[in-house]
DNA sequence: TCTAAAGTTCATTTCTATTTGAACATTCCG
DNA sequence: CGGAATGTTCAAATAGAAATGAACTTTAGA
């Protein structure tokens, strides 16, 4: 399990003289980690798997584009795992691939800009809750209307969604003011 | 399935010819169904789990306040959710607790105010997490700048720390916007 | 065409958060 | 008091989400 990969094996020229094998390159540097634990933590606030934080906190401090296999090593996580990450990702737009001549595997690049994770997390994560939210509350709606005229049950529920409609609605009006305020 | 709501077996006298055995009483209503179901999305939107907003959504439909085991029945939950549940949301703010002469039990009624709520979601999930990330920030960024300078990688580095600030600097001032806009 | 590297897929496993329920604690009333 | 009703606690069971890894597909180039 601890065993190599390093692509780039043309430049192996004078390594430290201290630690022989170079188990470095496989091992994340501290930056690296923070970077990882940031992104991990985003990524679980925007209802991400902690795989996503992990692999796009890795890019965002990597010097230079990487390939899966890196990704796999340095991280310890599954070929699934990153496969499935990076192409969530690369969906999201928020890594690119770039390709190498002589090289079949493609290299991934963060893109530093979150503002497609953002966007991504308002209209498929945000939206439908809000709409769904929408849906049930008019349903309730007609629902209570629906309750005989002469249950007094009917009343109170009337008012009590009438309260909830007015956070709803607030609830809907944020969407398009946090927008502006991110710019998106 | 389609009835209602009563506790108060005081008032046992002339029932239904119709249902003998009364199942009802421990089945939700429509109404309280989708009640139970909109805020079991909501719960879950703000990060707590499924049976809190179940027990929030049923209260939130009752005509009148409920004991414990009437909340297990009619939930089809375990003493320990209920118990645990009902004392969570009486901790949030969310609900309270009234007690009847000749009944040991307490009776449970939804505050319809959602804003303790919101507050809570934001003082003890959104802003730790914002506070985290700008400790992690931090540290990344001291940690960038004691790599050595002659290191090109340095200023990379710091490029992309200070755009995440943007960020996150950004994200900070969310915050006290969304407060203004919900009023607390 | 054939082969090996690269990448994908998805049934199975692992992990984690939530729920359960039985034991324990408390309270009220006879 | 005594004990039954009410409520709490927490170790263990459960369910749901994410990760794994082996089988599979695709691709490049010999």
């Amino acid at each position: 399990m601890l065993n190599s990969v390093s692509r780039n094996d043309s430049i192996r020229e004078e390594s430290q003289p201290v630690t022989p094998e170079r188990e470095t390159d496989r091992e994340l540097s501290d930056l690296e980690r923070e970077s990882v634990e940031y992104f991990v933590s985003f990524a679980q606030m925007m209802g991400f798997p902690k795989s996503i934080g992990q692999i796009y906190g890795l890019l965002f401090m990597s010097f230079e584009p990487i390939p899966v296999d890196v990704v796999i090593e340095k991280l310890g996580i599954s070929k699934g795992s990153a496969s499935q990450g990076l192409n969530l990702l690369r969906d999201l737009g928020a890594v690119k691939v770039l390709h190498r001549d002589g090289d079949r595997r493609g290299f991934f690049q963060a893109d530093f800009d979150v503002t497609r994770i953002v966007r991504h997390f308002l209209d498929e994560k945000l939206l439908p809750r809000l709409t769904n939210g929408e849906d049930r509350l008019a349903r309730m709606q007609s629902i209570a209307k629906a309750t005989g005229l002469e249950n007094p049950v009917q009343e109170v529920a009337e008012a009590r969604l009438q309260a909830l409609q007015k956070w709803q609605n607030r609830g809907r009006r944020l969407l398009p003011l946090i927008r502006k305020f991110f710019r998106l």
